[in-house]
RNA sequence: GGCCCGAUGGCAGAGUGGUGAUGCAGCGGCCUGCAAAGCCGUUAACAGCGGUUCGAUUCCGCUUCGGGCCUCCA
């Protein structure tokens, strides 16, 4: 059975799904107008991991994942670089892929585009102002959230909290201070579609409540996200979904994961104190990154530093000694899924993969087995050991830092062997500090000399 | 101001009302020409103060410190 803590309820509980034989989660996916850092990687990681899960567990899973492509910090990039909404956002989708490959992140099953969704957002406008849940006001089409009783269940909020707590001007077209913003006018340099309300743009939120309801219906079990999403995100796409399509529930289960800090802080693109994965492949794996990413619970902060994604490295590579070449081959540990349905407890995950490892390096095949059989599940250890000592090279455009080619190495560990035979050691150990330089390893053995990069 | 979360060994990070995960680092040993890896052993923690209890790191209260949200954010 698996458990989820529910940012609803604020409780752990049983997922119950509503038909077991089709699972549908949804997830929010980047705004596409700058790189993604690794705070953003960590819920493509987290529901990553978890969506392996579901789709061992149950038949079928549906797994959506948005890209918003209209924005107005898309629009900012616009103008400041002169370049077309299109340009812009296929470039960094594009990059947005490449990173989500590298962490081993499996596709999601439909990966909607907001611009490519407009008209099924007008419609939902449109059914939101036929039943008096929404307003016009200059222009623009507003939500008002005293229409919708249980506005600021999810984040725990009332009206009067958010009242006090104001920081911004209210805008004098709104009802309600918190009333927030489902259609707004373009001005004629920025993107926008026609609309009953004449040229414009939807607002934040309801490009996902239009996207779950299009993939997945009005009701579907996960919703999963940032815990920055939330509030203001999350609440108000309860709020308009539950409006327009008159039910009782959005999501069953909403998931959080927390943030991704460095020296303590959250990392943001507004504070500019985050750091970008492409940056971190040109000096990590991206397995690397993932595990790190794993190595603390989905829902505790985790901070970020270098020292931390070099041990993530080490430790995988202690892993990765022990299933040399083995294929998968059966299903994976029992605990290891017990623990990930444990609330995705990767850390007790990772517990288990040392021991299983460990119990390999003692001799027991079974261990080396169960480990290699648990790697579908993690999108963690499914490279060959082989592959993941002897390659360094961690963008596809740096290959170029392979100072010495796999010949060079080989010939050198054979001018090494020969000065041991003659015991010559003081040439030996000369061979082996250069590589050391070099960044690779020797390792002699009973089959004679392996190397691999440290 | 309102609401919320956290404080575990040198670092990272689970968990538990009583036998002290796990990783990285350290120390001793085995192995090795020397190493590396591995194995064996080992050091080391539960912010402070009260309370409940036979017993609390674990439950409750207070204090201190850190962090987050209150319409930019994963």
């Amino acid at each position: 059975m698996i458990k989820i803590y529910n940012t609803l309820s604020k409780k752990i509980k049983d997922f119950i799904p509503i038909d077991k034989s089709h699972i549908k989660i949804y997830v929010c996916g980047p705004t596409v107008y700058d790189k993604i850092h690794i705070g953003n990687a960590r819920p493509l990681v987290v529901f990553d991991t978890f969506v392996r899960l579901l789709k061992y567990k149950y038949p079928k899973v549906t797994y959506v994942r948005n890209i918003t492509d209209v924005d107005d910090k898309i629009n900012d990039r616009l103008i400041s670089e002169k370049i077309t909404l299109k340009d812009l956002t296929d470039k960094t989708i594009n990059d947005f892929q490449k990173d989500c490959k590298s962490l081993n992140n499996l596709y999601p099953d439909y990966e909607p585009r907001a611009t490519e969704h407009i008209s099924e957002m007008i419609k939902m406008i449109e059914n939101l102002i036929s039943n008096e849940f929404a307003y016009l006001s200059k222009g623009h089409v507003l939500f008002n959230i005293k229409k919708f009783p249980e506005y600021g269940s999810l984040s725990n909020r009332t009206l009067d909290d958010m009242i006090s707590g104001s920081r911004v001007e209210v805008a004098d077209y709104k009802i309600n201070s918190g009333d927030f913003v489902l259609w707004k006018p373009s001005e004629p340099n920025i993107p926008g579609w026609e609309s009953p309300w004449g040229r414009g743009r939807p607002g934040w939120h309801i490009e996902c409540s239009a996207m779950s309801k299009k993939y997945l219906g009005v009701q579907f079990d996960i919703h999963g996200g940032g815990a920055d999403l939330i509030f203001p995100h999350h609440e108000n796409e309860i709020a308009q979904s539950r409006c327009a399509n008159n039910s009782n529930s959005l999501a069953n289960y909403w998931m959080h994961n927390g943030y991704v800090n460095i020296d303590n802080v959250k990392m943001s693109k507004s504070l500019k104190n985050f750091v970008s994965i492409s940056e971190l492949l040109n000096r990590f794996k991206g397995e690397a990154i993932r595990y790190f990413l794993l190595q603390s619970h989905y829902r505790a902060p985790l901070n970020f530093s270098n020292n931390s994604l070099l041990e993530a490295n080490t430790s995988l590579s202690s892993l990765y000694r022990s299933v040399e070449d083995l294929s998968v081959n059966g299903d994976p540990d029992k605990e290891i899924l017990t623990n990930l349905e444990d609330d995705i407890n990767t850390p007790k995950v990772f517990s288990r993969l040392h021991y299983l490892s460990e119990q390999s390096n003692k001799g027991s095949i079974e261990a080396a087995q169960l480990l290699k059989n648990s790697s579908p599940i993690l999108g963690l250890l499914e490279n060959t050991s082989d592959n993941w000592f002897k390659t360094n090279s961690f963008n596809e455009d740096d290959l170029s830092i392979n100072k010495l080619t796999q010949r060079q190495i080989l010939e050198l560990i054979e001018k090494r062997a020969y000065a041991k035979i003659k015991k010559d050691f003081e040439l030996a150990d000369k061979i082996r500090k250069s590589l050391d330089d070099e960044g690779i390893v020797l390792e002699d053995n009973a089959n004679g000399t392996d190397w691999r990069y440290k």
